[in-house]
DNA sequence: AACCAGGACGTGA
DNA sequence: TCACGTCATGGT
């Protein structure tokens, strides 16, 4: 079966996902189907709307590296009821604080660095987007995360190729055992039109299809 | 009670 | 380049 057409037949099982997932102003919760409060926004593409936003869904990209959402949001929401879940209020917290916040998500010291790392990069950019090499050139963002970021964050069409889009296809038999990320990618990019929709549902459906089995 | 989760980095060959 | 060790918590 086509890229193409196994993406048909995922969207039909699953319906759209709506990621990445946003916490709103009064909302505690990042479960899905919330609707007044953060959670996904099914059918919604306006988002992120603000700057605090895209870092938001920078950081929850950096906080599940190698870990389930289920923890790392966990972490997402303690850095955002403690007001931390911003460039500068990261910077200016001392790692102590930091390691005890994050620990929900794992790998807690490396991942302080991370997104102090990340932060300062954050501000420089002013608003502007990264590029692809810019992100892969920080200490702490590798390929996955880089494409997270511009695809959900900045709605630039990278295919995000993760642990469970290797397996879904390796089941297909659509690539080898050991298929590179970048041919993997690659198998996206011949086969689909360049748009960040399409790119976004189609990973969130591989995760969610993988997930539900 | 092992096993793994929406990876990335450091090292030695 | 590549194979392997390390990082760490908390679900099933």
């Amino acid at each position: 079966m086509r890229i193409k057409e196994i993406f048909e037949q995922l969207f039909e099982r699953h319906g759209p996902q709506g990621w990445w997932p946003l916490v709103e102003l009064g909302d505690l919760t990042y479960k899905p189907g919330c609707k007044k409060y953060g959670g996904y926004h099914p059918k919604d593409y306006s988002y992120p709307k603000t700057k605090l936003q895209q870092f938001e869904i920078c950081t929850g990209a950096i906080l599940t590296q190698n870990t389930s959402w289920n923890q790392a949001s966990k972490a997402l929401l303690n850095l955002y009821k403690q007001n931390l879940l911003n460039t500068k209020s990261i910077l200016k917290a001392t790692k102590e604080t930091l390691h005890k916040i994050i620990r929900p998500a794992g790998y807690f010291r490396q991942k302080t660095k991370k997104l102090k790392i990340f932060s300062k990069f954050f501000i420089g950019l002013d608003g502007k987007r990264p590029t692809r090499d810019q992100l892969l050139n920080l200490w702490g963002i590798g390929p996955e995360t880089a494409d997270s970021i511009l695809l959900y964050a900045y709605k630039q069409p990278e295919f995000v190729v993760d642990a469970y889009t290797k397996r879904f296809l390796l089941k297909k038999g659509l690539i080898s055992e050991k298929a590179k990320y970048n041919e993997i990618k690659a198998l996206f990019d011949d086969n689909l039109k360049k748009d960040y929709k399409l790119f976004q549902e189609y990973h969130a459906l591989i995760v969610e299809n993988a997930k539900r089995k």
